[in-house]
RNA sequence: GCCGACGUAGCCGAGCUGGCCAAAGGCGGCAGACUCAAGAUCUGUUCCCUAGCGGUUCACCGGUUCGAAUCCGGUCGUCGGCACCA
């Protein structure tokens, strides 16, 4: 019965429903009752009040806390930590949830789960919201205030720290609390946090005594007052140019002899070198001629720039007017052809080094430039070109593409038709959307042709870095980085591509940490399994990674040099062991100064005296004893799991810092990847389908079990979603039905002595049972779900609708359907297993065993011939062409059941053919009389028993159809609208008018209809 | 191009360790029940044929097998990744 928590607890009276009256009717009762409550009550239910109600029991109880308990099974999972960049949208909640019902799940059989949580806030994300919102930035006021943060909240954002807390507490408190999670709030932590600083600086402590540190040079976005500035889209550091990428050019010098220098282009297809016809200058502009070491180099002045940040003792030595470079020859790199420089207007001088060379074969801008250039009479006459210097210069064909021509570069542009743009901005969208796609083609498709030398042949691919590596041996190219777009810092300053000579890295090309990591993984549990296969790939791939940045950025510092900072993804790999030792730091029992590299050391690695260690850090040694019990407890961590976005960084990092820091025993156990939830056609979560909508809203709106189901169940988690909140409600009307009906089933008065549909029900709910264990062994929560939701909720219908009105069976069945509903739906489970009187709350119960004695196959099978009787009648009734009113159904003929088990007894034997089997019934003169009947029957039956499972032709054999099916003969009749008859087919006295008895066969009476 | 995944009835999606698969379940459609009414609930139905036990299906073409949606080969098509960043 319901308890009143409070008086504003609204009860909801239950109608009282005799015993006596036929399901359907009282399926009725209950809708037409319930549909008058609904009037006054908006809802069956008040959600709101049902998971509040059920929280708070939970908090009271201190469920969600978990101890260490030594000698009992422990079961330790996270979810990847979010990036603390905002507020989360409805698909967000999709792993997180998933997470939390796998956690109930153990819990519920046996194990003492713990399931921490945490954010990441590592980055400039908290740095550029606060600044924003210093500013009263439209937009973000905006943003917050449609997400329901409240305006004098807002004021208290003046800080990156305060937008950090501000956010530490919607996740938790309006996110995860909200869809009642299980989690450890004890042992939240932050990456920001100085406890966690602790951990991390231990942990670059030990990649540092394993070696796995390394500094080489490294490029890095700079402004020449401020230093390194973060280059992304919210625009932190910059105030323009937040896609800018940085791009990796290849720099080719071209000799020109008759001045004495080189003239210097920038390419991103070292490749075309082969196809290099002329060169392209702007004659408007001024260049500068730079001194790199002993060589003169011609570039734009904004290139000189650029250069000096990357190459030492780069400066200018003079200038040369662009116009006095038309005409020379040059000397191209590789090919050692004489091409000339003719004067182009596309050049820009802020891009690469303001000169080109020419590839017109492969590149569109250079097919059109050249195409202008010779029809412009200024080549010959204004820059005194020989016509036929001008004539020799052709498109040489270097590269073949499948679907192109000679010269992909022609047949892009026309085939985009762009030399029929007349708007110069459109044309140079096109433009540069035909090089983009030029390009992409050729370098995954294109094949070099014969002509360029002893790459004739090559994939493209592959031909590139080998052109460049030989370009760059013979001392012809150079590399050079550039950013994809103007970048300016906030004080007005130009951002260019730096050198950063001491940049650190992380090893994780490491041969032998490479190959441990994946002998690792062959143990491990990682879902779905494609990604068991493909993690070995990953880690192959996995190269060094710049670990530490400058400027702008909240993280913690680098232990072995201040000026640096830890970036986002190498402070987040070995964190969840820190959860382990949350606990303690974050009741204050142990203070961040105290959790010294010494302290790691001995409550992770073991490693150390404890009372070194205590006179160390003054953390008394019983304390650290009982924190190097826990970690060691907890740890190895069962599952992790994670969006797929995880999949190429996190989860190979997660696994290789494991690997190299801590001792066989402490490696992770599981992974688990989850695909998204997304907005229509793979976009962003859209408005329009409402998931846009602040996630405290859809919980109010569907309820938090509702939404718990659709993510558990809408699809396989290794697929994206489309959010679609008309499926959402579907789950809550699912869930509403579930409730309804089991709420009716504890208030009906009904109690009929146990019969034969009991048993069925109770083997049925077994079954469902031990397929519910199977598929969570492999975390299959979806097909949990169904079993759960669907399956038992049509067995439960099926039993009510064949008179099952057993008390005891009922509350037998409740118990274990209520019971497997915890996991998915916790406080629509705590909600009706309140209401049916069980003991304490559903969540500390244990999961329900399959109980094998209560498997009834014959009691199935016989259900299920039901079924197909009443389905068959249905059917033949559907063809029949007269009215009919009476069902005959006759059982099989004896002999045929005869044969049946004859058949079945060869089978077991192994030796059953029909040859065999008919001549054992020609045998018997009874059957003999039967003549052409047997061999056809025979053949059938063997056939049928070689495809199909014997056990259940077993039960079949034994079954008593003619019993089974008068006992069931007034249901038969009641479903079918139909006077019922049944006759056994040998019964003589059987009404049979067309003789159909005859047809019957074991497992399938014969039908007539009159 | 390379690597990976995938292609199931009107739609979404199970099944894919080969046989009880014409193929779960859900939406949607249709019919019926109950209704003042309901995005409610319940029942039936939803490839073709048919007084049921038959026929043709699981992208297409072949193969293995007594037997294939399930295994193998090929074809066509779709999606993702291909290291900049998370």
């Amino acid at each position: 019965m319901l308890q009143p928590s409070d008086g504003k607890r609204v009860r909801r009276q239950r109608p009282r429903i005799p015993g006596d009256l036929p399901a359907h009717r009282i399926v009725y009762m209950i809708r037409y009752n319930r549909a008058r409550y609904r009037k006054g009550e908006q809802m069956s239910r008040d959600y709101a009040e049902m998971e509040r109600k059920w929280q708070s029991k939970w908090a009271e109880k201190k469920l969600n806390e978990s101890e260490r308990q030594d000698g009992r099974p422990k079961f330790m999972l996270i979810f990847a930590y979010p990036g603390l960049t905002g507020y989360l949208h409805v698909g967000h909640l999709r792993g997180y949830t998933y997470a939390d019902a796998l956690g109930r799940y153990k819990r519920m059989t046996g194990y003492n789960v713990l399931f921490p949580v945490g954010t990441h806030a590592t980055g400039n994300g908290a740095i550029s919201l606060a600044a924003k919102i210093a500013k009263r930035d439209e937009k973000t006021i905006d943003y917050l205030l449609r997400n329901g943060c409240p305006e004098e909240e807002i004021e208290r954002l003046k800080e990156p720290m305060d937008v950090v807390d501000f956010f530490n507490n919607v996740y938790q408190n309006d996110y995860w609390k909200r869809f009642g999670f299980l989690a450890d709030w004890r042992r939240f932590t932050c990456t920001l946090y100085p406890d966690y600083a602790k951990f991390i600086e231990w942990q670059f402590t030990k990649l540092k005594e394993r070696d796995l540190l390394v500094q080489k040079p490294y490029y890095a976005p700079f402004c020449p007052v401020h230093g390194p500035v973060a280059v992304d889209p919210s625009e932190t550091d910059i105030s323009k140019g937040g896609m800018a990428e940085t791009q990796e050019y290849t720099l080719l010098k071209f000799w020109c002899g008759e001045r004495k220098f080189f003239l210097v282009a920038a390419t991103l297809r070292p490749e075309t070198v082969y196809g290099q016809v002329c060169f392209w200058a702007r004659p408007d502009l001024e260049y500068s001629v730079v001194a790199k070491g002993d060589e003169k180099w011609v570039v734009s002045p904004q290139c000189a720039e650029k250069m000096s940040l990357q190459f030492d003792g780069v400066e200018e030595v003079g200038r040369v007017a662009g116009r006095d470079l038309i005409g020379l020859t040059c000397t191209a790199p590789l090919t050692h052809r004489e091409i000339p420089v003719f004067p182009a207007g596309f050049v820009d001088p802020d891009v690469g080094t303001g000169l080109v060379t020419s590839c017109p074969s492969d590149a569109p801008d250079d097919w059109n430039s050249l195409q202008l250039a010779k029809a412009d009479p200024d080549l010959t006459g204004k820059y005194g070109i020989p016509r036929e210097v001008v004539d020799a210069v052709v498109p040489i064909s270097i590269i073949s593409i499948k679907g192109y021509g000679d010269f992909p570069a022609q047949d892009v542009i026309e085939k985009m038709k762009i030399q029929s743009v007349k708007d110069p901005a459109r044309f140079r969208e096109l433009m540069d959307e035909a090089k983009k796609q030029v390009y992409k083609d050729g370098y995954h498709m294109g094949v070099m042709k014969d002509g360029c030398g002893e790459f004739s042949g090559m994939r493209v691919e592959e031909a590139k870095d080998r052109i460049q590596q030989a370009m760059l041996a013979s001392g012809e190219a150079e590399l050079f980085r550039d950013l994809t777009e103007e970048v300016v810092c906030r004080c007005g300053q130009r951002v260019h591509i730096k050198r950063i000579d001491d940049q650190w890295f992380i090893n994780y090309a490491d041969r032998d940490l490479t190959d441990a990591t994946k002998e690792h993984c062959r143990d491990m549990e990682i879902f779905p399994s494609q990604y068991y296969e493909n993690v070995q790939g990953v880690l192959d791939w996995y190269r060094e990674r710049a670990c530490v940045r400058l400027g702008n950025w909240l993280g913690t510092r680098f232990p072995f040099d201040g000026k640096w900072i830890i970036e986002a993804i190498s402070d987040s790999t070995l964190y969840p062991l820190f959860y382990t030792i949350s606990l303690y730091s974050n009741s204050g029992r142990i203070a961040p100064e105290q959790m010294t590299p010494a302290f790691f050391d001995y409550v992770v690695l073991e490693k150390g005296e404890p009372a070194a260690v205590s006179a160390a850090t003054g953390i008394e040694e019983g304390l650290l004893e009982e924190i190097r019990r826990d970690v060691h407890y907890w740890y190895p961590l069962d599952i992790n799991l994670g969006g797929k976005e995880h999949m190429t960084v996190h989860f190979p990092v997660f696994l290789m810092n494991h690997r190299a820091i801590l001792p066989d025993a402490m490696q992770p156990k599981g992974i688990i990847v989850n695909w998204y939830v997304t907005g229509k056609n793979k976009d962003k979560i859209s408005k329009s389908k409402g998931g846009a909508q602040p996630i405290p809203g859809a919980v109010a709106k569907f309820g938090a079990d509702s939404m718990r189901l659709y993510y558990a169940h809408v699809a396989s988690m290794f697929v994206d979603v489309e959010w679609d909140e008309d499926l959402v409600f579907t789950y809550r009307q699912k869930l509403e039905n579930i409730m309804s009906a089991v709420s009716d089933l504890i208030a009906s008065e009904a109690d009929v002595p146990p019969s034969g549909i009991d048993a069925w029900l109770l083997s049925r709910l077994n079954t469902r049972v031990s397929e519910i264990r199977a598929a969570m062994d492999r975390y299959d929560l979806r097909q949990m779900a169904t079993a759960v939701y669907y399956d038992m909720a049509s067995d439960m219908r099926w039993y009510v609708r064949r008179g099952g009105r057993s008390r005891e069976t009922v509350m037998q069945a409740l118990r274990i359907w209520i019971n497997a509903m915890m996991p998915i739906t916790p406080h629509v489970a705590e909600e009706l297993w309140e209401e049916a009187g069980f003991e304490g709350l559903a969540s500390e119960a244990q999961f329900p065993e399959a109980d094998d004695s209560r498997r009834d196959a014959a009691a199935e099978y016989g259900e299920s011939l039901i079924q197909e009787v009443i389905g068959d009648v249905n059917e033949i009734r559907k063809m029949a062409k007269t009215e009919v009113s009476k069902a005959v159904i006759y059982t099989t003929p004896m002999w045929k059941l005869g044969v049946l088990r004859d058949a079945i007894a060869m089978a077991e034997a192994g030796n059953l053919t029909i040859p065999d089997l008919t001549k054992k019934c020609m045998a018997d003169e009874e059957l003999r009389k039967k003549g052409k009947e047997i061999p056809d029957f025979v053949k059938k039956v063997a056939i049928d028993l070689m495809r199909s499972n014997l056990k259940d032709k077993k039960a079949l054999a034994e079954l008593d159809e003619e019993a089974l099916l008068r006992s069931a003969g007034d249901f038969i009749a009641a479903e079918t609208g139909m006077e019922t008859e049944i006759y056994g087919a040998d019964d003589e006295g059987r009404f049979d008018p067309s003789n159909k008895a005859r047809v019957a066969v074991p497992g399938r009476p014969a039908i007539y209809l009159c």
